[in-house]
DNA sequence: TTCAAAATGTACTGAATGGTTAATTTGTCA
DNA sequence: TGACAAATTAACCATTCAGTACATTTTGAA
C-alpha cells in the first residue's frame, strides 16, 4: 500500500546501478496507477515512462508491450488481494463468527483497494480476455473458496446453517456487495446523493451486509443491534 | 432491443433525402454499441462513422464531439431504462409482493441490457464526470425511489415490513445484485466457471436475490421454496 | 584487462485518429 | 424560380502515441 521511498526521478545519466527488480518494481507500480485511473486504452505509456525512475525503453523491455504490462499489473494486483485473504485466519471461530469476519473483512479490503476494483472492471469490459489467458490468475482463487466451504460445512454439521447454503453463492454475494460499493460509487453518488458513501453509510452497508449475508444462510439469524 | 430495418450502408451520394432525426438516431444506435464495447477511449469515431449511414463529419455536426457523443449516449441509455422502470405498476399489490416484483424485474432488466450495464461501468471508471454534468439524468432517479418508498410506506403501515427498512438502501441492495451480475460476469466466470451464470444458475441467482431482498425486510419472511 | 551479455538511454517513425475546411446537395418560401 | 438556410459529403490536417533502431553504460566472469 505504501510506495516504497524511491530516488527521486532524475534521468540518471552517466554513472546508475543497475537493478533490474527494483525498476520492473516502479514500472509495475507506476503502470497500475496509470491503467486504473485511465484504463488500458486511455492508459500512456509516455505518461507512465515519465513518472518512472527510467526510461521508455525499459517497459518494452521488461514487459515486451502495452498488453504485456497491463496483464503483469492486473496479475499483481490480483495475487495481493488474494494473499491478503489468505492471512485471514477463521478456523477455529464459530460458523456464523467465521462468515461475518470473511464478509467485513472482504468489504474492507475492496473499499481500501479501489485501483483493484478499477482494473477488474476495466478488465471486465475487455472481458476477461487478459485475465484468461493468465495462468497465475487461476491459481489464486481456490482459496476463498475452499475457506467457505469449511466453514459452510461445520455450519451444517452443527445445525446452525441452512441445508441451501453454497460456498460459491456465498462468495458470489459477498463479492457483488463489496465490489458495487467500490465500483458504481461515483454514479451512484452522483444519482441519488452520498448518504450511503459517507462515513456513517458505508458503516450502515457493512452491517448490513453482515445481517444479509448471515440471515440468508444462518437458520434464526437476528441481527444484534 | 432489436434494431432497426435499416438501409444499407451505400453512401449516398448524389440522391439523399434529409432527415436529421434519423440520422441522429443511427449514430446514437452505433455508438452506442461502440462505447458500451470499446469504452469511451477505445471507441473509435471512425469505426463508428463507418457503420453508419452517413459520413463522419455528421458526429460532428450534430454531437460536437467525440465527448458530446458519448454524453448523448449515456443520458440515452439512462433514460430509457428509467423509462422502463416507470412502466412497472406496483401501486396495488400487496407490499411483499410489490418488492419481488421490483427485485425480479430489475434483476431481469440488467440481464438483458448488457450494454447499459458496461456504460455505466465506464462511466464508473470516469468518476462520473460526464453523468454529473448531465442535467439529464439527475431527474430520472426521483422514479425508482418514489416507488420503493411507497411500498416501505405501505409495508410498514401494515406491520409486515421491519422498521429500518429504507428505500435508498433497498435499492442500492437490488442494483448492486442485479449491477454485479451482469458487470462482473466475465472475471467471474472466468474464475470460477459459469455455474453461476449459465441459465439455471441464474435462475437460482434471481430466486436468492429475492429471498435476500424480502427477508430483509419481510418481518418472518420464508422463501416459497 | 578484456569481452560478451545485460541493462539503459536517445532519438526517431509510421500509422492511427480526432477534428476541420471547403464544397455540394436538398429544402423552403417570398 | 431564385436565393438563402439547412443538411451532408469528401478530402485533408495536425497530433498523439505505441513501438523501434541504435548507441551507450554497467556488470561479471574468464
Amino acid at each position: 500500500m505504501s510506495t516504497p521511498p524511491k530516488e527521486p526521478n532524475t534521468l540518471r545519466k552517466g554513472n546508475w546501478k543497475q537493478d533490474p527488480d527494483a525498476v520492473k518494481a516502479d514500472i509495475l507500480r507506476v503502470a497500475k496507477e496509470e491503467f486504473a485511473t485511465y484504463g488500458l486504452s486511455g492508459g500512456r505509456i509516455d505518461a507512465i515512462a515519465k513518472r518512472t525512475t527510467v526510461s521508455k525503453r525499459m517497459i518494452y523491455y521488461y514487459f515486451e508491450n502495452k498488453e504485456g504490462l497491463y496483464k503483469s499489473v492486473l496479475e499483481n494486483v490480483y495475487a495481493a488481494l488474494r494473499e491478503s485473504e489468505e492471512t485471514l485466519m477463521v478456523g477455529d471461530l464459530e460458523p456464523a463468527d467465521a462468515l461475518a469476519l470473511l464478509t467485513t473483512a472482504t468489504f474492507d479490503a475492496y473499499a481500501s483497494n479501489p485501483e483493484f476494483i478499477r482494473l477488474i472492471a476495466i478488465e471486465n469490459i475487455h472481458n476477461a480476455e487478459y485475465l484468461t489467458r493468465s495462468d497465475v490468475v487461476q491459481t489464486l482463487n481456490r482459496a476463498i473458496i475452499d475457506k467457505l466451504t469449511d466453514v459452510c460445512d461445520r455450519g451444517k454439521a452443527a445445525g446452525t446453517f441452512r441445508a441451501h447454503a453454497d460456498p460459491l453463492e456465498l462468495h458470489w454475494t459477498i463479492s457483488a456487495f463489496c465490489f458495487y460499493n467500490v465500483s458504481n460509487r461515483a454514479t451512484f453518488s452522483a444519482s441519488f446523493g452520498d448518504a450511503l458513501h459517507c462515513e456513517q453509510g458505508q458503516a450502515r452497508l457493512r452491517r448490513r451486509l453482515r445481517d444479509i449475508v448471515l440471515g440468508s444462510v444462518v437458520i434464526g439469524y437476528e441481527p444484534p443491534d
